[in-house]
DNA sequence: ATGAAAGCGCTAACAG
DNA sequence: CTGTTAGCGCTTTCAT
């Protein structure tokens, strides 16, 4: 590591003033003499000075990064949210010209909040801790994808329970009435307020709740195919399936398909998250779509403005869109 | 802004030593008595103390950050390949407890290497100045998916002539003579090198090379849809078309499709990547496997032991591998 | 408007 | 094995 760091002194020997001036100047003071500010301009081009961001944050300025943190649950690296999320706050953060500290959380909780001015937590899962954590540090941070109810913390969330809810009338007003919800792991809170949704839609239309309307997949292809195996083994098939994401509305699509269930004829499906990868595959799925490029953008600002002043704590709900195409049909 | 942050003094007096001594600790030296290293850690527990990075950086430590600068191409955030790079460095990071500082290069060169230890680049677009200030810096780097003839700069990069011409090789095997490459952008590296490779192929089999063997497409469907419209609107068709990449040979099974052009039958393709969003979307592709996992690992581990100690620049080819599905048949 | 000087929290000699 | 101390490069009073 032979660091031929050139460092502020050189810049004031070069520029004839005190590390001060050039301090100051870096910091946008109003207060330079003109000429000194063309002389230090001068410097710093000519050695190509860069000041050191830790050394700055050491003398308590900003480290103009901000993390993000991801909980680590199976699969992460290729769930189509995680990244999704991933790429959005880097482009978000990339029109501020902020840094991104990229973490993934796993096992125990190891993030040195020390990098960074603030965080963007990508939803809770193994890690509220950590958010507890992160807070009594005095940590800035926003979460992501989450209520939360606790007073202080900010977040920027989806209305999941008016997402599954619109679906589900949408269902029903296309004359559906055994409807099954393939619904997500209960750990993870958008699952249950998709449930809840859900269950609001067939309550406000009169329509009775099944022993098995909701049947829990953990968001996996494999729960979703367990589930599709039991539901259509027995004599009442469902005529609509309203699922928890994308991914398990692709696996409905699959199975209908190797049992010749003909969509969206005999079988009604609709999905949540709109993500591209699914949605055109096989048919034109029929989705809920999250704003998520929103989301991000928002937990950007909210960051920023947080960090910048000391802002009363600010609670965003945005809305998803039923996104509405090929796979469901109505039903006499 | 109220850090309540926890620092070394602290600790040293609730432990009852120096601030050095728990320094000591804290870097895993041995030679500690067992009364001081079991005083401090429960000091650290109970205080919930977690060194400042930046201030440890400053006094000669270590961050413990690598950067991964992605170029900033158009495109970028839906690239498979920037995302794939993206979640294997990160995979690869984390088992070794390393933290990640994504960097997506936009027009100015404005990445501090100060917020990290080494850094990563990932193919290099417009930004080889970059490199060369970089490497000028003294940070330790290693540059993936490029070969570069510099001496003394870390690489690992894919043998792209080889899968080239070994995809070639595998057409003209099948009985292919008319054969065409829809190639990348010139720009790129890789796109370079699979021209070649797939000219060599030809020439090694005494196939000669027509006017428009070679296509230049940059990589979009849209310049490759373009080239199949010229292509196909000649009298003569080839046979066999091998693509630059998944994205621009879905985009022949989409034209394929529209034109009623039978696939394996009429016409054989082979694309490069071996994208899972593409490769079984509406066929089994045909295509050549780049090895993106063990790139990102073996990047990693260089960087790594460039900052640990002062190695020799490392310099890595990594052997694509052709994946056998269903787009290429036989040409009587 | 500018300079001198005191730290920020930590590591790394150095001395014991 | 441990404590003392001198910085690391920068920002920020406090003078001037």
């Amino acid at each position: 590591m032979s660091s031929s760091k050139v460092t502020i002194k050189e810049v004031a020997k070069m520029a004839g003033v005190s590390i001060a001036t050039v301090s100051r100047y870096i910091n946008k003071s109003l207060h330079l003499r003109e000429e000194n500010r063309r002389k230090i301009e001068k410097a710093i081009k000519e050695l190509d000075y860069r000041p050191l961001v830790y050394a700055r944050r050491l003398a308590g300025g900003r480290l103009n990064t901000f993390g993000l943190i991801i909980p680590g649950y199976q699969g992460i690296f290729y769930s189509f949210y995680a990244l999704k999320i991933i790429r959005e706050v880097a482009a978000a953060l990339d029109e501020k010209e902020i840094d991104m500290h990229l973490n993934i959380y796993r096992d125990r909780d190891i993030f040195n909040s020390s990098l960074v001015d603030g965080v963007i937590m990508a939803d809770l899962i193994d890690n509220k801790d950590q958010l507890l954590r992160l807070k009594k540090e005095g940590t800035p941070l926003v979460v992501i994808n989450r209520k939360l109810s606790d007073e202080d913390i900010n977040f920027v969330a989806v209305d999941n329970h008016k997402g599954a809810y619109e679906a589900t009338e949408f269902l029903i007003d296309h004359g559906h009435k055994n409807i099954v919800h393939l619904a997500g792991d209960t750990e993870v809170q958008c699952a249950c307020q998709r449930i809840d949704g859900f269950k609001a839609a067939l309550k406000k239309n009169g329509i009775k709740e099944r022993p098995n309307s909701v049947c829990l997949t953990n968001f996996s292809r494999a729960r979703a195919r367990e589930e599709l195996d039991k539901l259509f083994s027995s004599k009442e098939f469902p005529t609509a399936i309203f699922c928890c994401s994308d991914e398990v509305a692709s696996e409905v699509l699959n199975f209908a398909d190797e049992n010749s269930i003909e969509i969206p004829e005999q079988l009604s499906v609709i999905g949540f998250d709109d993500n591209p990868n699914i949605s055109f595959q096989n048919m034109m799925l029929t989705t809920v779509r999250q704003p998520l490029t929103r989301m991000a953008k928002e937990a950007v600002k909210i960051l920023k403005q947080n960090i910048d002043k000391e802002l009363p704590s600010q609670k965003v709900i945005l809305e998803p869109k039923l996104v509405i195409r090929d796979t469901v049909g109505f039903q006499k």
